[in-house]
RNA sequence: CGGGGCGUAGCGCAGCCUGGUAGCGCACCUGCCUUGGGCGCAGGGGGUCCGCGGUUCAAAUCCGCGCGCCCCGACCA
């Protein structure tokens, strides 16, 4: 038996993390670009499956999709204040093309918020154009310091929905939806329960009025801000002059909206689901939800086994793995890593059994059951995986979820707490939402993660840190 | 940018201290054999030893300079 080639999690959380993605042959460094990764195909099959949810779910709340340009003249980032403080050390910048210095240089875009300015100002004259409900998927680039494959590097691919709209309310409204879109996504279709909530104002988008967040737990207690929505007010209306005419005759500025997530997901799915045998997809986001290995040993046994494997493959919808050279184990191996959520076994016994074995990859059960009736035990096993893994993933969110009622018991929660050695916890408390606190909080490298939209827990209270009286608790941890 | 570490085959490493034929494991190729959880045997291919300069009869090895990457901290979807 060869050893594993993933660390384990309690060993090295972080080390675990980067092993399975690089056995599950997600992704890899792009090792010539600092920072950057290659997206594998079995990496880039999840992405496709998430882009298709989310996507789906956009189109049905009225969104079409468009592609703005990769290049932003410099200068636009510096029309909103906020938002050329928050992104200038970010920045990668051109400025040079064409074998000469560009009078004005670009910026690669970080997000898309600017241009979306200029073109808002061009299509928008009327309360009759709106509400503008478009999303483009594209890549960005944020010059990061420390990247990690999938939750931060350099470049990396998303999509961001921007809006406009006649009145803050209906902005509000369309922010809370895509909140709600992305929790939808995570809880659903990834198996990853969430907290839906507002972020503080130390912590919300530069430029935004208010951000609101939906924040998973890793099996490392860390949070994960899987996906974000903002209530830009009128404030990039007001930087780009995006005015349109009222059914009174009057001016006003557009309320805008914008909202993002990206191939961070994908982190948050691995960290959330794997184990230390590698990769676990839920069967809703797995490119390949069942693998087919068969087993003889003679030629004879071969030609058998493999006609009623390719038959019974056809009605799973299942791929045969037919590699030569290769013992079964090997394949159970590969595909294990991979994170497929079913394997089934074919061999010469179950051919003249009738049966076959199907195993599941999350817990690693197997059961036999005769060929007739698997085509209905598969999908009904794909359901219940489904389920299982989302049922834990809650579970440990709520096993990892304290109360804490003053600042020296957050950080001794917290303290030692690190993305390597885990053991880290959603503290919850009151606290004011102000910038002065969240300092405190930061101060021992945690953050408010976000002020939760539904109170589960004992309502107002006082503020651990000035006393004042808060409405509900809320979510400290340390994060991602 | 500060602190630490590392650059030798596709990957992981040994060799360097004490200069003298460039090695090991995995992967890869060929053949035989095997196949219910990482088969085995035999044969084989593959190298600017990160770069430049210096010392020397001789440098992966000693000296100097440079470059790149990783980890830890300050910034972040």
């Amino acid at each position: 038996m060869a050893e594993s080639p993933i660390t384990p999690r309690e060993k090295d959380f972080a080390a675990w993390y980067q092993d399975v993605v690089l056995q599950g042959d997600m992704a890899e460094p792009a090792e010539i670009v600092k920072g950057c990764m290659v997206i594998k195909p079995n990496g880039y099959a999840v992405w496709e499956v998430l882009q298709r949810a989310l996507d789906d779910r956009f189109k049905a709340t009225g969104h079409q999709n468009i592609y703005l340009p990769l290049l932003i003249p410099q200068s636009f980032l510096k029309k909103e204040a906020e938002h050329v403080a928050g992104f200038a050390p970010e920045l990668a910048v051109v400025t040079m093309a064409g074998g000469k210095v560009l009078e004005e240089p670009y910026v690669i875009r970080p997000t898309s918020e600017t241009i979306v300015g200029h073109f808002f100002a061009k299509w928008i004259k009327s309360y009759r154009d709106l509400p503008v409900l478009i999303n483009q998927w594209a890549n960005v680039v944020r010059w990061e310091l420390r990247t990690r494959m999938f939750l931060r590097t350099t470049e990396f691919l998303w999509q961001e929905g921007h809006t406009a709209h006649s009145s803050h309310e209906e902005a509000v409204q369309e922010t809370l939806r895509m909140l709600d879109v992305y929790a939808e996504v995570a809880e659903d279709v990834m198996a990853m329960p969430v907290i839906k909530g507002a972020k503080t104002q130390a912590e919300k988008f530069a430029g935004a009025l208010r951000s609101y967040s939906i924040e998973a737990m890793m099996q490392n207690g860390l949070a994960l801000q899987a996906g974000t929505s903002h209530d830009l007010g009128q404030n990039f209306g007001k930087a780009f002059n995006v005015q349109f005419q009222t059914n009174e005759g009057k001016l006003d500025f557009v309320w805008q909206t914008s909202w993002g997530a990206s191939t961070r997901l994908i982190g948050g799915l691995i960290m959330t689901h794997s184990d230390d045998k590698g990769l676990v997809l839920p069967p809703k986001v797995a490119p390949q939800k069942g693998v087919l290995v068969p087993i003889f040993r003679k030629d004879e046994e071969r030609a058998q086994v493999m006609e009623r494997a390719t038959q019974l493959a056809r009605d799973l919808g299942a791929h045969v793995d037919t590699r030569d050279g290769l013992t079964p184990g090997a394949k159970f191996f590969h595909w294990e890593r991979r994170g497929v959520p079913v394997v089934f076994e074919l061999g010469p016994r179950d051919v003249t059994s009738g049966n076959i074995v199907m195993k599941r990859r999350d817990t690693g059960t197997k059961e036999v059951v005769p060929q007739a009736e698997v085509a209905g035990k598969f999908a009904a096993l794909l359901e219940t995986i489904q389920k299982d893994l989302y049922t834990r993933a809650k579970q440990r969110l709520k096993d990892k979820t304290v109360l804490a009622n003053s600042l020296d018991e957050v950080k001794s929660i917290l303290n030692d707490v690190t993305a390597e050695k885990g053991g880290g916890k959603f503290v919850m408390v009151h606290l004011k939402d102000d910038p002065q606190n969240d300092a405190k909080i930061k101060e021992f490298k945690a953050s408010v993660r976000n002020i939760p939209s539904v109170d589960e827990y004992d309502g107002a209270g006082k503020c651990i840190l000035t006393g004042e009286t808060v409405d509900r608790r809320v979510v400290i941890a340390k994060a991602y």
